[in-house]
Order: structure tokens, then C-alpha cells, then sequence
RNA sequence: GGGCGGUUAGCUCAGUUGGUUAGAGCGCCUGCUUUACACGCAGGAUGUCGGGGGUUCAAAUCCCUCACCGCCCACCA
């Protein structure tokens, strides 16, 4: 049972075996309470979806090391945690990709294949290789509730999506219309306004002659888009532009148009504001479907819309000498034919942004084309409503703003898309009448005219509209739905995925099913809540990055808060805003970047692949690096340094354990019994218990000092700690904790309970007390690090009670409770006496320094103090005997001065050594040692004799002031007796 | 065009109700096999807190301004 550890730490031995110790326990599974049985406090997070063609990167990594450490500690603190994992279907990312797989192969293409084909295609890629992503984070051990796994094209999550869109149109919200869309010609799809990314390119601004059809003179128009003059239908220019007046109503002739062999097409001159007189030449031509402006243009003057584009962004215009030309293409071929005929006037350079489809990089078109769009005015409206209420809030609070301003000026959300892989909207068009019918199941007949000649729409949703409803249907809405159209994952325990052709479900898991499968049928109520979502909606937390802010963040909030509304509380009462938003609180955090702060990307070659590092360094290590570095505002410059430094960290708890290790035994041999203290730790099972009650144990009265200390300052960093976590500072918790292990624990404890454990002597209270608190602070501190540190600590945590020889109370360290402010006792007075040693032991190590003292070498000291710290001193000789190989200690009663003593604002100390004086060392260091104390003072001075600075300052200021400048006159004094004892220059 | 963030030690970053001598990790220098740990121990050096101006008894911290870096939003042909 009592293996040793090995001397150095190795996170490769012992992490692939946690990870999959915590998912085949179940550890972090949570079963849905009933709904009238909610006592725990919850805490639930939803993982923002990767992409189930996904490889984790460290943004991944960060996000949900943050989500495990809140869950991690929020579990700890015997809450309910659910963390609720999942993968997203990606329309066009997966599309792409298994497109890419074809073309690869050569043998077939989507085309070829077919929509059915080749959506089972895409299926059996996902069967196939959907789950690396996830069994990365297994690997992490992200402590997820695997039985709650989803992925958003699941029968259980299609139903809902379906529904959230029947009822949207029901409620009038949804409209279908040909407006002009962001159109990506590679994936021929509309793109919403957020998938296009704008470019500042340099570029030209032509400017080409419309004769007027009467001959009188012409007007010059300044394009960019030099293609698209073969779809115009006008000309506008401001009504109030006086070199143009007199125009408007005119006709003009379209130039080019006889080059299709056809007479001039003539267009007219229309008066419009939104033609600028100081842009160009204050003219502009007027293309209604392939540009948004003249697209509105052409609404406000009843002009024709004039397509001449197709989804390739080829030119089509019968015969056209430009018909099947490449739209760059034509636009040469046009300049060469305005050039030639003269109406191309000039050309200027001309810098302007430029609209890129985010997933292929290609210029986006502009195009008019027949979409889905959701009217999200209504839904926008209580999605402000519910950050300006306080219902959602945001960290950092200035995300607040960002999301105000972009939601205040919302455009309708384009939901359509022109691809296979996808929710596929629910909505058949009559070939009789060409009527939509929306319908939640395929209906027999249109809803018009009652013919049957149905076809369903081709169109998919957006990939965040599914996404976006997954806070309430992961929970399971709609419950039972209207029309009991829903395929509920049944008891079957063995699902065959490959021969299901149809149905596409979650893999059984025991854990869940049965209460999940009587939930669904206990809700006979079609808006009742589903147990899950009484139990854990909304949830509390929502941890992303900023780039998905508007993608994500925004659409759940609005299509939360519009759904939910209508699903009464559990208690049965209606529902307000406050409890319909998603999540009560969102955390933005900072992009990974790499160590030059440059943003990693696969062209540049930066990417640092976590699992990598993590193979390097251990998941701990990097772990702890993302949370040192998560300070909000900032982004994170990834430091492979650092990550080292933190596997120096886990290196070091390691060797502690192994400290303890051997300590145990040699006491155990010794005849001490080890448990005492381990007893009054708190440590029932949380997953099924609530919090133990707290309770401070009292000390014996022979507990030394920096034991008293040690647990005092145990007691404090658990308080500073959680303090951060509940601020998401996840950095200064970090840094709380690392301070304490390796700087006080390590350092100082350690060092000083080697003094108490000396077995060779008689048996005795003392060394009894310090064996068993020692076990008890470094138990203590495992369970401390644990959220930060999940492997390490397990692994310790497990051996330490082997050790001990005492079973482990629970399954892990993980369902234990995290240290509390009380669970040790707090001791002011011994943490500020332990204060005053540290402060005699380093002032002793720096003058044997100084002094050339050789390490090994002890020395008597003499030492001038008041009479508390003297005693002090006197009491605890044995601790600087062994911190600062003090051979005996003096107490004087009268100042010291020498080059062999130094004063600090407690005390003076000397050491009692015969050296050699190096004199020009000893000068210089007390040379400078002066020029800083008179810079101390001269500025004290200045401020002490300012009037403003005594009359208004706060006392306690001055006070500090004064007892300083004091200090550093005494200070001052010293140095220059010992600057007057060193021979003459 | 609008909005936001950043600029602190060689590097990466902490440091907001303004307050006594600005911190950490890494790196650097010196010395150490000491009841776990050289992935270690002990000691040490290092800052015009981006520039300028202002408010204040007092500014890294508040205000103005300039410079540089970065991000987000926006339908100017």
C-alpha cells in the first residue's frame, strides 16, 4: 500500500490514469434532482461548443482550465457543479472539410454524391473522427458531465431547434425575402453580417461618362465596382446638389449595353441623399441587387432590381460579350471597353474596405438572393432589457458597453444557409401555388391551396441559431413537445450509430437515462419545464472568449430570454425576465498569443499545440501557467518559461509529499501514531453530502509557534483565494497559492518543523503534535491546489493517506471540501512573532554573507532589542541555530555598531566573527546605504514641513511618516560610525 | 468614421476608494550535495512606472494632450 514515490515528479506516470479514473467513476456526472427536491446550491456551466472537426488549441485550453477551476472549486465548496460538455455540428467548417476529404480521394463530389448521400457521408466522418476534440479534454481531465455529452445535430436537439423555429415564425418573427446578402461564391452561401470580416485595401476608384439620352451633355460617376454598371437601373445625386439639379428626371444611356449588341438601355437620374456631392463626383450609379445601399436606393424610387451575377459571381447577361466571365474577370474586360470607347474618364487610387468571408478569405458579393431572415428587433429589446436590469452581468464590466452598442444597432439576423450539413429548415413549397407551409412534421398538403406536390426547403439554419437555443434544450426543451414528434433516447443500451440511417442519437449512458427518459414523460404540460431545466436553468456562468461576444453570446441571451419566458418556474409560477436569461453571469477572457504576443496562426507557424506543451510539461504545469497569466484586459503572451516554472512548481509538491513520506515513516517507526489531526479535517463525500458544518479546532497548548503560524496563515490564503476565484482572478489566486506552498509551506515550514522531528530522542507531545500537523497543513494545502492542479494533488493526496495508512474518505480529492477561513485556527500573535524570526534569520544570512561567513560555519550573535523581541529570540535560539547557523545568541543592552552589525527598525544585531574586512566593499555598500537613507529622508523632510501635508493628510500617514524618518535617522547614524571605524582612504 | 484596451525591471506580467522605501515568475550575478526537491537552497543586482502638461499636501494610480502598439464595430459609391 505504502509505495514511495518516485524522487522526481513525472506527469506522464500518473495523469492518463486520473483522467480516466474520474470519467469511468462517474465522478462528475450529475443526476437531475426532481423538481420538488432542490436543496443543494447549483453551479452549472455550459462548455462553449468546439467544432466537432476541432483540435483543442490553447484558447480551448484556457477556457476550460477556467471552467474546471470554478467547477472544480464550486464542487468543492459542496455545490451541485454541472459542467455541461458538447460539440457543435460547424455547417460550413464540416462541409469543408469532408468536401476537402472527396476532392482528396477524386473519385466523387458533393455534387455527384447527392444531398442524402453525402450528408451520411459527413455523418460517418463524424462517427469516425467527431470525437477527438472531446476525448482531448478526457484527457485534461476536464471535469464534465460526460452522460449530459451533446452534439447539436442529435434527434433530441434537431426537435428543438425546430420547434424554436415553428414557433418563431408562428409568433411572425421569421420572414423569407429576397434582400441582398452577404453571398460567399466559394461556398455559394449567404454569410451573416458577422462572419464577414472587412479588409482596408488599396484599390481604385473609376470614374466613367453616362451620355444623356438626349444628347445635351452627360453626367461622370465614380465606382469601384466597374462589373456591376451592366446591372444598373440609375443614377443618383444629392437633391441638393446644385451641378446636378437640373438633371434629375433625365434619362441616360447606360454605355456598354451596344456592346451586347443591344441599343443603350437608358436609366434615369434619380434625386437621392445618400449620393455625398464631396464623394467622388457626387454621382453614383445605381445597382440594386448587387449592393446594400442601392439595393435601398432602388426601394425608395421603385426601380427594378437587375441581377447579373450568378452564385459563382460570374457575369450572367445573355448575350453579353461578359456572360460566364469571372466577375474580376469582367471587371478588366469592362475597363478595357469604357476605355476604348472614352467613357472611362479617370482613374484614382482610392483606399477602402473590402468585405472577406471570414471561413474562406474570398471577397464577399453582395447579392440579392430569396433568404430566411429573423426579425430580432423583439428578441434584441429584452436582451438589452436583461444586461441593463443586472439580470446577466459581464467581466470585465466593459463588455457591457460592447455588447449595448452592437445590440442596439442589430440588423435582422439572415438564418438561411445554402448548404447540406445542417438543420434543415422546416418549411415545403407548394408546386401548385409556390406557398411556404412552416410545419413542425412534414405535412400532407399545402397549407394554402391543398395541393400535395411538396418539396421541402434546401435551405439549412446557421449553425448559431442551433447553438444559440443550447442553454434551455440541453436541459431538454421543449420537453414534451405539441405534437409528440420527438425522438426520446429510449432504455436501449446498445445504440448501433452505423445502421441508424435516420435517427442519430447520443450514446447511451446508464447514469442519466432513466431519470432523463420519465422526465420527458412526466411533462405532460407542453410548457412545463423538463426537471433538468427546473433544476439548472438559467445556469450561472458562462466562460468565452470575446470573439464570440456577438456570434454566441449575444443570440443566446436574446433567444434565452424569448423562449424561456413562457416556461414557468418550477414552482409553477410565471416566470420573469430575471430567471429567462441563459446564464446570470458572463466571464470574458483574455486570447492566447504566443510569446511575443503575436497572434498564433497556422500560416505564421506559431500555433503551440497544448497537448504538446502539455506532454512537455504536464497538464498541472500548463494549467497553472493559463491561470497565472489570466488577468482580465490583457491578453496572454503564452510563456514556455513560465510553464516550466510551474513544473518546478508541481516538482516541488511532489518532494514535499515525499518529505512527508519519510517523515511518517521514520515516526511510524518511532512509535507515533499519525491520524489525530486528519480526523478533524472535514472531508465527507460531497457529491452526495452537503458541506460538512465548519469547526475550528483548538490547539493544545504545547503547539509550537510555527505551527500556530502555519495554520493561521493556512486559514488566511484560503480566505484570499476564494476571494479571487469569486472575482475570476484567477491569476492572483494562483499566485496566492504558489506563494504559499513554496514560500511559506516550503520554505519556512518545512525547514522549521525539521527541528521538531527528531525521532532519535524520547518519545514526547511535541514532535507527536508536529507529525500530525504537518500532515493535516499539507493535506490542507492539496485540497487548496487542487482546482488549479487536479492530477498532482489526486495522485498526492491518495498516497498521503496511504501513507498514513488510513483509507481515503472519499473517491477522490476532488469531492472534498476546499479550505475555509476557520478550519484552522487563526493566531495574529504567533504569525507576528514567526514574522520577527524570519526577519532576524534573514538579517543574519545577509551579514554572514556580507561578511564572508562561510556556509558551513556557525557564529554567536549579539543581539539589541526590546524586551519582547528579545525574548523572542532567546525562546526560539534553536530556530536560528538551524535557519541561520546561530551557535549562540547575546542579548545586549546597548546599541551595536560595527562592521559586523546591522540594524533593521526592530532590532540590532551583530555577528561575532573575526574577518578580514574588505574595505572598499564595506565602503561602497555603506556609501550607498547612506545615499539611499538621505534620499529617504530629505524627501520625508519635505513633506513633513509642508503645511498642506500635516494639516490634511490622514494621521496614520503621518505617523508612518515620522516613525520612519526616525528609523532611517538611527539607520543613518549606524552607517556612519561604521563608515568612521574603516581606515582613511 | 465610432468605440475599447495596452505602454511598469533584460523578458512576460501584477499593482484603481491616490498614501510611508513599486512587486512576482523567468533570466542574470555570488555562494552552497544542508533530514524532500539542482525541476533545489541561501544571498544579491536591476525601474526617468511611454513623452509632456495639469489637479492634489501627496500621482504608476485621477484629468488633459501627444506618441506608439493592438482589438472591436461601421452599407460611403
Amino acid at each position: 500500500m505504502n509505495q514511495e514515490l518516485p524522487k522526481a515528479y513525472d506527469p506522464a506516470l500518473i495523469e492518463e490514469k486520473w483522467a480516466n479514473y474520474w470519467v469511468s467513476e462517474h465522478l462528475f456526472d450529475v443526476p437531475t434532482p426532481p423538481s420538488n427536491n432542490v436543496q443543494k446550491k447549483t453551479f452549472v456551466q455550459l462548455l462553449p461548443p468546439p467544432n466537432v472537426t476541432g483540435r483543442l488549441h490553447m484558447g480551448h485550453m484556457l477556457n476550460q482550465t477556467e471552467m474546471d477551476i470554478l467547477t472544480r472549486w464550486h464542487r468543492m465548496l459542496g455545490e451541485t457543479a454541472l459542467w455541461v460538455p458538447g460539440t457543435d455540428h460547424a455547417g460550413i467548417a464540416t462541409q469543408m472539410m469532408v468536401e476537402r476529404q472527396l476532392a482528396a480521394e477524386g473519385t466523387t463530389t458533393r455534387e455527384q454524391l447527392g444531398r442524402e448521400a453525402f450528408t451520411e457521408r459527413v455523418w460517418a466522418w463524424k462517427r469516425q473522427y467527431g470525437s477527438a476534440i472531446s476525448d482531448q479534454m478526457r484527457r485534461l481531465g476536464a471535469s464534465v458531465d460526460w452522460s449530459r455529452e451533446y452534439f447539436t445535430l442529435y434527434d433530441r436537439l434537431s426537435v428543438a431547434v425546430k420547434e424554436a423555429f415553428v414557433r418563431l415564425h408562428e409568433q411572425g418573427l421569421i420572414y423569407r425575402g429576397a434582400y441582398i446578402v452577404n453571398w460567399d461564391p466559394v461556398l455559394q452561401t449567404a454569410v451573416s453580417d458577422l462572419e464577414v470580416t472587412h479588409e482596408e485595401r488599396a484599390g481604385k476608384l473609376f470614374h466613367v461618362r453616362y451620355p444623356l439620352a438626349d444628347g445635351t451633355g452627360s453626367i461622370i460617376i465614380a465606382t469601384t465596382r466597374p462589373e456591376t454598371l451592366l446591372g444598373d437601373v440609375a443614377v443618383a445625386v444629392n437633391p441638393n446638389d446644385e451641378r446636378y439639379k437640373h438633371l434629375i428626371g433625365k434619362m441616360l444611356l447606360l454605355p456598354l449595353s451596344a456592346a451586347a449588341g443591344k441599343p443603350d438601355r437608358e436609366i434615369p437620374i434619380v434625386a437621392d441623399d445618400f449620393a455625398d456631392p464631396e464623394f467622388g463626383t457626387g454621382a453614383v450609379k445605381v445597382t440594386p441587387a448587387h449592393d446594400p445601399n442601392d439595393f435601398a436606393i432602388g426601394q425608395r424610387h421603385n426601380l427594378p432590381q437587375l441581377n447579373v451575377l450568378d452564385e459563382r459571381a460570374h457575369i450572367t447577361l445573355d448575350g453579353s460579350p461578359y456572360d460566364g466571365m469571372d466577375r474580376f474577370a469582367a471587371r478588366e474586360r469592362i475597363l478595357i471597353d469604357l476605355e476604348s470607347s472614352g467613357a472611362l474618364v479617370a482613374v484614382k487610387d482610392h483606399t477602402h474596405s473590402i468585405a472577406i468571408s471570414q471561413r474562406t478569405g474570398i471577397v464577399i458579393e453582395p447579392r440579392l438572393s430569396m433568404q430566411w431572415f429573423l426579425k430580432i428587433q423583439p428578441l434584441a429589446d429584452k436582451a438589452i432589457e436583461a444586461v441593463d436590469k443586472g439580470h446577466i452581468k459581464f467581466t470585465p464590466d466593459n463588455y457591457r458597453k460592447t455588447y449595448d452598442e452592437w445590440m442596439k444597432n442589430i440588423h435582422d439576423w439572415c438564418i438561411s444557409r445554402q448548404l447540406w450539413w445542417g438543420h434543415r429548415i422546416p418549411a415545403w413549397h407548394c408546386g401548385a401555388c409556390s406557398a411556404v407551409t412552416v410545419a413542425r412534421e412534414t405535412p400532407a398538403a399545402c397549407s394554402q391551396c391543398g395541393a400535395t406536390e411538396l418539396t421541402q426547403e434546401t435551405d439549412v439554419l446557421d449553425t448559431w441559431f442551433s447553438s444559440g437555443l443550447l442553454p434551455f434544450t440541453v436541459f431538454g426543451w421543449p420537453g414534451q413537445a405539441k405534437t409528440g414528434s420527438s425522438k426520446l433516447e429510449t432504455g436501449s443500451s446498445t445504440p448501433d450509430l452505423a445502421t441508424s440511417q435516420s435517427s442519430h442519437n447520443a450514446p447511451f449512458l446508464s447514469f442519466r437515462s432513466a431519470a432523463e427518459d420519465s422526465a420527458f414523460s412526466a411533462a405532460t404540460n407542453a410548457h412545463a419545464p423538463t426537471p433538468a431545466l427546473a433544476a439548472f436553468y438559467p445556469t450561472d456562468l458562462l466562460v468565452t472568449g470575446s470573439d464570440i461576444l456577438f456570434f454566441w453570446v449575444a443570440r443566446m441571451i436574446m433567444l434565452g430570454c424569448h423562449f424561456m419566458l413562457d416556461v414557468p418556474m418550477p414552482d409553477g409560477s410565471p416566470r420573469t425576465l430575471a430567471d429567462a436569461v441563459p446564464f446570470r453571469n458572463v466571464y470574458i477572457h483574455a486570447l492566447v498569443r504566443d510569446a511575443d504576443r503575436q497572434k498564433m496562426s497556422k500560416t505564421k507557424g506559431n500555433v503551440v499545440d497544448p497537448i504538446e506543451i502539455v506532454q512537455k510539461y504536464g497538464t498541472d504545469a500548463v494549467r497553472f501557467t493559463l491561470a497565472s497569466q489570466a488577468s482580465p484586459g490583457t491578453d496572454i503572451a503564452f510563456s514556455e518559461a513560465r510553464t516550466q516554472g510551474n513544473r518546478a512548481f508541481a516538482n516541488k509538491i511532489w518532494n514535499a509529499a515525499r518529505f512527508l513520506q519519510m517523515q511518517i515513516e521514520r515516526g511510524r517507526e518511532a512509535g507515533y501514531a499519525v491520524s489525530a489531526f486528519l480526523s478533524v479535517i472535514p472531508a465527507g463525500d460531497l457529491l452526495s453530502s452537503a458541506l460538512p458544518p465548519l469547526s475550528t479546532p483548538t490547539l493544545p497548548a504545547t503547539t509550537p509557534l510555527e505551527t500556530r503560524w502555519i495554520f493561521s496563515r493556512l486559514s488566511a490564503v484560503s480566505a484570499e483565494v476564494e476571494r479571487a476565484l469569486t472575482d475570476y482572478r484567477f491569476d492572483e489566486a494562483a499566485s496566492a497559492v504558489y506563494q504559499f506552498f513554496w514560500g511559506e509551506f516550503c520554505d519556512w515550514y518545512l525547514e522549521l518543523v525539521k527541528l521538531r522531528l527528531d525521532f532519535t530522542i524520547e518519545k514526547n507531545n511535541v514532535t507527536a503534535l508536529t507529525l500530525n500537523a504537518l500532515v493535516a497543513v499539507f493535506e490542507a494545502a492539496l485540497r487548496l491546489l487542487s482546482p488549479f492542479m487536479p492530477f498532482l494533488t489526486e495522485e498526492l493526496w491518495h498516497a498521503l493517506y496511504a501513507s498514513v495508512g488510513t483509507e481515503a474518505p472519499t473517491k477522490s480529492i476532488a469531492l472534498t471540501r476546499f479550505p475555509q477561513l476557520g478550519d484552522f485556527p487563526a493566531d495574529p500573535a504567533s504569525v507576528a512573532a514567526l514574522e520577527v524570526l524570519q526577519e532576524l534569520i534573514v538579517t543574519v544570512r545577509g551579514l554572514r554573507k556580507d561578511l564572508g561567513v562561510p556556509e558551513k560555519e556557525a557564529a554567536p550573535v549579539q543581539i539589541f532589542a526590546s524586551n519582547r523581541i528579545s525574548a523572542l529570540a532567546d525562546a526560539n535560539a534553536d530556530m536560528l541555530a538551524r535557519m541561520a547557523r546561530v551557535s549562540a545568541v547575546e542579548l545586549v543592552g546597548q546599541a551595536l555598531t560595527g562592521n559586523n552589525a546591522r540594524a533593521t527598525s526592530n532590532f540590532e544585531i551583530a555577528i561575532l566573527y573575526e574577518r578580514q574586512i574588505d574595505v572598499p566593499a564595506e565602503r561602497e555598500r555603506l556609501e550607498k546605504d547612506l545615499a539611499k537613507f538621505d534620499k529617504g529622508l530629505a524627501a520625508a523632510e519635505r513633506q513633513l514641513s509642508n503645511e498642506g501635508f500635516v494639516a490634511k493628510a490622514p494621521p496614520h500617514i503621518i505617523e508612518g511618516l515620522k516613525k520612519q524618518y526616525a528609523e532611517t535617522t538611527t539607520l543613518k547614524e549606524k552607517a556612519l560610525a561604521a563608515l568612521a571605524t574603516l581606515p582613511p582612504r
